[in-house]
DNA sequence: CCAAAAGTGTTGCAACTACACCCATGG
DNA sequence: CCATGGGTGTAGTTGCAACACTTTTGG
């Protein structure tokens, strides 16, 4: 392990998808163990730190050319794994051997990392230090591994911020989508509701959006149009 | 300096200071060679990363209490000080014997920072592995070390960013300030020019400035008014 | 016909832009 | 007086929020 990666440093991915009308976030179960935690992984010592956390999207959830985007660094002191009776537990999983403190105890720095998903498309693979893995309601979680808890929140406010500005909202759907869906998922980011008229027409006007045709829902009443990026 | 620092990371800090209604950035010359880089320095082993990049600008500016903001994380494969003839000079600069190639050519992941001074309270202290230190002109850097220059770049675009939500202008100017060299910050931080009066009502109108009395500029014509942020 | 989906129209507010114009003051 | 600093007024624009209303369509 410790010729295969840089030293102290590593890489945590919060991985947003959108469910059921919920944003959700992708987290592992270390083996045997209650604790869960984001996709994290190392960074090789030929690899970018860019290419390292592709790599690790890759390997849990199976997608290639992911929508990801470096948010924060985190770099506290309190950053290591100290060995408490859950570290221990952890390291076990990460297939260490339990006198090999040193790794564990040492210090780490990671760089954070979000990715936007299209849900349906993921096939989650655990690795081998994971035996579970959950799609968790960002507005539900567990209490994480580590500070784990705060690097989502950091992370939901990137999102936020870059909604605007950059058409990042589209990453978490399908190639088709209906219009409430697209509101949807912008009012779960937002974490605010928003007039449907409204959202409809400032949508439309930017001109980015192909109309195809009905969904067809099986329940009773007009079907939604169905919407795809251009270009 | 292997048992004292985090191995594999460093922390470069773009530091600002507004002078001669020009936005500079504090750089420092590697001793006896001709490479300019940023305010760089390693992570102590007890010390938080954001902790580090304070203790830096203090041993490079003399101030305490900077205005401090991370930024984003550096980490290409290419980040590293291979022993070019430039690298080997500042490798001698550092202090570190020729020999010792293996610190120098390690890969380096760099945590960026950017700091806002009041240019005229700064006194440089040069470090031991620079003999010289300079402010220049952001639009007419030389050519920097390793990637400084992207870096700087990086750091002007998060500024620009930051500059609306956050009240981060002041920063850079002492005490007090004349209106219009407010409206200076502001232009060469955002590249544009602003019209004098919709500027003036904006500032105003926020209520965060208190007016006091007329600056003497010993020039003719009427002196203007000196501001003070409020509380 | 009903209910959900989709779209139009309009009103009002807030913020910003671009200018025209006026007052203050130091020499 | 005049050049510079400081300020007001206002007309036009844009974007957004709120809400009323119409049209479409599957069953």
């Amino acid at each position: 392990m410790e010729a295969k990666w840089l030293p102290g440093i590593s890489v945590d991915c919060v991985i947003f998808g959108f469910h059921e009308n919920q944003l959700k976030v992708l987290l592992l179960k270390f083996s045997k163990t209650p604790v869960w935690a984001l996709a994290g992984g190392f960074v090789g010592l030929e690899e970018d730190v860019d290419q390292a956390a592709q790599r690790i999207l890759e390997e849990r959830t199976g997608l290639t050319d992911i929508y990801l985007e470096q948010f924060y660094t985190f770099g506290d002191l309190e950053r290591n794994y100290r060995a408490t009776e859950e570290h221990r537990d952890v390291q076990t999983a990460m297939g260490l051997p339990e006198k090999e403190i040193s790794w564990l105890s040492k210090r780490y720095i990671t760089i954070g990392y979000y990715a936007l998903v299209d849900y349906s498309k993921v096939q989650v693979n655990p690795s081998g230090m994971s035996d579970a893995s959950e799609w968790m309601d960002v507005s539900a979680l567990p209490k994480l591994f580590l500070d784990h808890n705060r690097i989502v929140i950091k992370a939901l406010e990137a999102l936020r911020q870059r909604l605007d500005d950059k058409l990042v909202a589209f990453e978490l759907l399908g190639e088709t989508f209906t219009m409430s869906e697209l509101q949807m998922v912008y009012e779960t980011i937002l974490g605010k509701r928003l007039v449907r008229t409204n959202f409809q027409r400032k949508i439309l006007s930017l001109e980015i959006l192909h109309r195809i045709e009905k969904k067809y829902t099986g329940g009773a009443h007009k079907a939604p149009y169905l919407y795809r990026l251009k270009a």
